[in-house]
DNA sequence: ATAAAGTCTTAACATAGGTCAATGGCATTA
DNA sequence: TAATGCCATTGACCTATGTTAAGACTTTAT
């Protein structure tokens, strides 16, 4: 079960047997079931998961209702909102299983004491934490610099198999678009 | 000159007085004149900087030949491309200097023996890295689920006196719209 | 001092995508 | 088997912002 996290983590650095159990014994599993939730906008969100398998969604809702599709977890990702999860701050998004999704969480307090028992994971996390963050400036300038049926080949070259994975009104909030402007979009394409 | 940095990382952890003096050994001091560089999009950034005083702006130039500004760096606030920084890859960004700007510069090599000296600063480093991300996260929100407007009085909340900082083509790069269509909404929000 | 370059504003027109409303297809539940 | 709700599609119309072009003003360079 943790197994797959034990492989992630010794990507980057040895651990000793000690130091793994300690890491198995610190996140614990948890399974989702389609639609639930890891936890909710507004929530403190003392979460951060490992994504075993199936399929998140990571999204905002606007002050007018709409919800905005921040991106999609799959297996081998971290799912969580770092802000609220470091600070004590409200979580701005929502994070929402679109299938039946197994999880390895971990609250601060388990995490700050991995980081005390093991600080070279600080560097671990401190690599992570920086590749989210190009990621999210990749995905930041996709979105402003590129139209909407650009920015949906973009995404069908990351995630190919993405229109097996969610339904299409999902995909259309991850472009910024409404669904009807998807469906008319796919539509000139096809024409082409 | 190197005080303010000191004084910004001993806000996060206790530093000794050989570790002060090898922080201000390892990060040396650069001032760029109005329109100079620190390192242009393409490059293989080997760059990060601490603002002293001055404005830069980091942006980007998309296939078009458009450029998008993703923000703003004013004093006390880091600059550089973490991704190209860390990992070896060409800098997706451009910093310039919109004024006179003094910085306090560090490379990749001389980055990793400090933190091969002084491992605390391994979590003072994650922690930053952490409020980029919420900041960039909360920009990428702006955007997508306000309308232009809104983000010109959100950035106006933000930073009160940047019509007195930048220039309004600036301005309106930052909030995604053309020159033409920020002053178009500005009357529009004074006739009101 | 003058030319050149850059900046801001205005206006007419074009367009991508939003809004609203209706329809038909599935799939879940009674 | 019907009934209900969710999803994708289509069409007519609307609006914010892009595009292009021109003019006035300011800063920088010669």
């Amino acid at each position: 079960m943790h197994q797959k996290l034990i492989e992630y983590l010794e990507a980057y650095i040895p651990l000793t047997t000690a130091e793994k159990e300690l890491i198995i014994s610190s996140y614990y599993p948890l399974t989702l079931k389609k639609k639930e939730y890891l936890f909710k906008q507004g929530d403190h969100c003392k979460t951060e998961a490992f994504v075993l398998n199936g399929t998140l969604r990571v999204f905002n809702t606007d002050n007018k209702g709409s919800e905005h599709v921040l991106n999609f977890a799959l297996p081998g990702w971290w799912v969580g909102d770092l802000a609220s999860f470091y600070q004590n701050k409200e979580s701005l998004v929502s994070v929402q299983a679109l299938e039946t999704t197994e999880l390895l969480v971990i609250d601060p307090v388990r995490k700050e004491n991995l980081f005390r028992n093991i600080p070279a994971l600080e560097r671990v996390f401190r690599i992570i934490v920086q590749r989210h963050l190009a990621s999210l400036q990749n995905r930041f300038l996709v979105t402003i610099s590129e139209t909407a049926d650009q920015r949906y080949k973009h995404l069908l070259s990351k995630i190919p198999n993405i229109e097996q994975l969610v339904p299409q009104h999902q995909i259309a909030s991850y472009l910024g678009i409404l669904p009807e402007s998807l469906s008319r979009m796919k539509k000139q394409l096809f024409a082409k």
